[in-house]
DNA sequence: TACCGATGTC
DNA sequence: GACATCGGTA
């Protein structure tokens, strides 16, 4: 028997918005823990990784592990029915092949219950490492999404290089060049709006624009969003979920070609 | 010789922005009593009936009865030129073939006649006998609206059913099911947030959502509906124009096939 | 189905 | 003026 009640609905409808058009299908994966999902998305080039930490919902009950197979974009359908301020509640039956989702609204007046199919999904739950990073980059979630989203006007890939003073994302395309540095910025009105850069080592990475564009869709569940850089490694873009938790993106940096390959 | 004036040309613009998508070409009958329209739907489905009172104009002159054929898109267009502000007065001289439009905006700086030729359409005004209903809703506009189009995206029909609790609004699709319950409840800060339930016998019955989609347009009319239900009649969906009269669109349920027929 | 543009609201 | 939502297009 498992009965999660998250009073702020909206996370989890916004939660869904920003990964589902990423990934089709998932395990979401329920313990005393939490709630929590782990992807690759369709082509398996970027992962996701969700979570919302037991202590964020008013009532958590899980029985036992269980691991619930959706399809994400039926699931957003069913979400988008909720309320911005609605109370959301997630059910399962031991053994059900189908999950609840529970909707009240602020008022009480009205209720609404969804029930959806379960699916078999085989999972791949890769551990991922905590590593240590080269630099780790914090700043405002919405200018982050400006920028992959004006560089992406230009070029398909952007390289992301961390000094000390700053974060510089350039794209080159058809039609020209781009630059764009963010200097680290600390003196602001509101913790939120600054931008951090905490670097041990120097950073230079390529990465398909394509995919961080997709992550930027999380940009609603936090005003700020972190970008861990290590060579070699995947970058991780999180957005941190109030209390709960938060939404992971990890994506392969490009290797470098050579600039004569790349203009064959 | 007509002519009416409407101060509040806003109401006629959303009255066209709300039957056109139903509706091709209709009569306006005009007479002492008021400006009115009564029209099938282009697949013979349902029923739109507009009723606004002379005594809602603050010019109303109609020398003998007319029956004026628009094409309902082509007027919904000419409206859209008037502001939302505009002062909209209807004219037409005996005997012609075209019907005049005029704007006036609310500082008269700006004067505005759109002339529309009308159309001979085939009248079949059916005399809709008032009846009893088993049981009559009323819910914000809003709330209904909000319902039928979410429990669009599971299911293509609804079945409602009314109790002395509730009324219940429940689809059925390939992703999975659906119900939301609204509950009786007056104890709200304005009168037109209220539910409020009218029951002489249960009754449950199953409509297909794509019109009850449609009408849902006349929200902007009025923040209350009356939903009006009878076993075996269609239903009365009602939106209340402020002064002035009313639209009300009429449906016949769908006939509850058996499950067995449902899933082939 | 995903992206882009336009519209309406706060 | 900015944000969010909705509708249309690719």
């Amino acid at each position: 028997m498992l009965e999660l009640r998250l009073v702020q609905g909206s996370l989890l409808k916004k939660v869904l918005e920003s990964i589902k058009d990423l990934v089709n299908d998932a395990n979401f994966d329920c313990s005393a823990t939490g709630f929590s999902l782990q992807a690759m998305d369709s082509s398996h080039v970027a992962l996701v990784a969700l979570l919302l930490r037991s202590e964020g919902f008013e009532h958590y009950r899980c029985d036992r592990n269980i691991s619930m197979g959706m399809n994400l974009g039926n699931m957003a359908k069913m979400l988008k029915c909720a309320g911005n301020d609605d109370i959301i509640t997630i059910k399962a039956d031991d053994g059900s092949d189908t999950v609840t989702f529970m909707f009240e609204s602020p008022t009480q007046d009205k209720i609404a219950d969804f029930e959806m199919k379960l699916m078999d999904i085989d999972s791949e739950h890769l551990g991922i490492p905590e590593a240590e990073y080269h630099a780790i980059v914090r700043m405002p979630s919405a200018e982050f999404g400006r920028i992959c989203k004006d560089l992406s006007s230009i070029g398909d890939t952007v390289v992301i290089s961390v000094t000390k003073e700053g974060v510089k994302f350039s794209t080159r395309g058809d039609i020209g060049t781009a630059n764009i540095v963010c200097r680290q910025n600390t003196t602001v009105d509101k913790p939120e709006e600054a931008t951090v850069i905490e670097m041990n080592e120097a950073v230079s990475l390529t990465f398909a624009l394509r995919y961080l564009n997709s992550f930027t869709k999380a940009s609603s569940l936090s005003n700020t969003v972190t970008i861990s850089l290590s060579s070699e490694l995947p970058v991780v873009v999180e957005y941190k979920i109030a209390e709960m938790g938060y939404v992971r993106f990890y994506l392969a940096p490009k290797i470098e070609e050579d600039e004569e390959e790349t203009k064959p």
